[in-house]
DNA sequence: CAGCATCCGCTTTGATACTG
DNA sequence: CAGTATCAAAGCGGATGCTG
């Protein structure tokens, strides 16, 4: 990208962020940890292949991303952020809660990845569930390319991007109603009515709404 | 911006404000507040005129930016942020603390502002000056466009863009080692190496440099 | 198959000139 | 002051081909 060249802590920023695509290069490496080349281009889909190769260039050359060579067994490169490149995950964070208002409805042939609603989840339902004794509990969610689990223990929300034996509730279903729901911003019958379907106890959502203690307030 | 066509929060953030300029749009609305189309011409030097005009109607129509025509005396247009535009103010913080240390040095070429440097200030000196008793104190910056006015009060730090008939200290001298000396990253002696001159009290720099109590910090 | 590089048509941007 | 108009240059998207 070309410079602003303004002496400016936000443009300089910009000079090494504001390039297309370059930003969701770091929200997959946030949000999956070290990638394959292919892993990207499955996150980014649309990425030209060239653009592809160049941003993770000039981010190895900013020192925001660093290729390494995986374990033996693999003969692939790895790609993963460097300590500073993980410290771009207040600005990601920032960007997620701004954009959460127009998430309204996955438009018809909007592309949707397990990683993205599991990252955003994560954020939102930081500070939830006090911890209450008892145990934890298990939210499996059918919604996009693969399965999320939730797991809520006392004081945390987890998520990981595998499918879970018996989890205590599944939901599936279109991926707004399903974090609507999640958020606590539909109801059940809501959700069903937007095509939610369920399979277990749903009493574990409430866990979910209960009064937020910390974290990033999602805007109205 | 061509849409990126993902159902994801920072993708639908990028599409709104992933166009070159735009963020920096929203930078000089949020450091100066409602701005004549002028205004922002000046705080965006190399923007071309078709650009101003075209990226100001996008975010009008984002529901970003609003123009409103000016109080009678004064016959022009205000541009100014929206609610929904000043929550866009985390964006922009997390932005300057991630691009601190991308500050080191001015090129000769680079463009500063007064209240490029004020609004960074205003962010880093936050949870500065514990309330300690005893009168307020004003220190002159003459770096850049235009004077800078800090005013240190009981547990505040507030910049303005006027002058000061008798501040307490006055610095002028290149916005580097004048950032760096106000955040402790550089003694009087090394800012003054660098080209830094003043008049008046430097003790009051010592409260500045106090133990930090809350706000962003700074990377190393 | 993973990780690119090249080519080409299209879109966006930059620089400048011009207008109500 | 607040924009439009114009046109060359740069950037991007999509397809294809190459190399281990």
């Amino acid at each position: 990208m070309r410079s602003y060249g303004e002496y400016c802590a936000v443009a300089r920023s910009l000079d090494v962020l504001g390039d297309r695509w370059t930003l969701l290069i770091v929200r997959e490496l946030l949000a999956r940890g070290g990638c394959r080349y292919t892993d990207l281009r499955h996150g980014l889909p649309g990425i030209a292949s060239n653009l592809l190769a160049e941003r993770l260039r000039d981010l190895e050359a900013e020192g925001v991303v660093q290729r390494e060579a995986a374990p033996p067994p693999i003969a692939t490169t790895l790609f993963r952020l460097t300590a500073r490149g993980e410290q771009l995950r207040p600005v990601l964070n920032a960007l997620t809660v701004w954009g959460l208002p127009l998430m309204g409805r996955a438009e018809p042939d909007d592309a949707v990845r397990s990683h993205w609603l599991a990252a955003a989840l994560e954020l939102f339902l930081v500070g939830r569930t006090p911890d209450e004794a008892g145990p934890s509990h298990t939210i499996e969610l059918q919604t996009a390319d693969g399965p999320i689990t939730l797991t809520l223990e006392r004081g945390s929300v987890a998520t990981a991007l595998v499918s879970t034996p018996h989890p205590d509730l599944a939901l599936a279903g279109p991926p707004m109603p399903i974090m609507g729901l999640l958020l606590g911003r539909l109801t059940v019958a809501q959700a069903h009515e937007r095509g939610v379907s369920w399979d277990g106890d749903l009493s574990v959502l409430d866990r979910l709404t209960a009064p937020v203690l910390a974290g990033p307030q999602p805007p109205a």
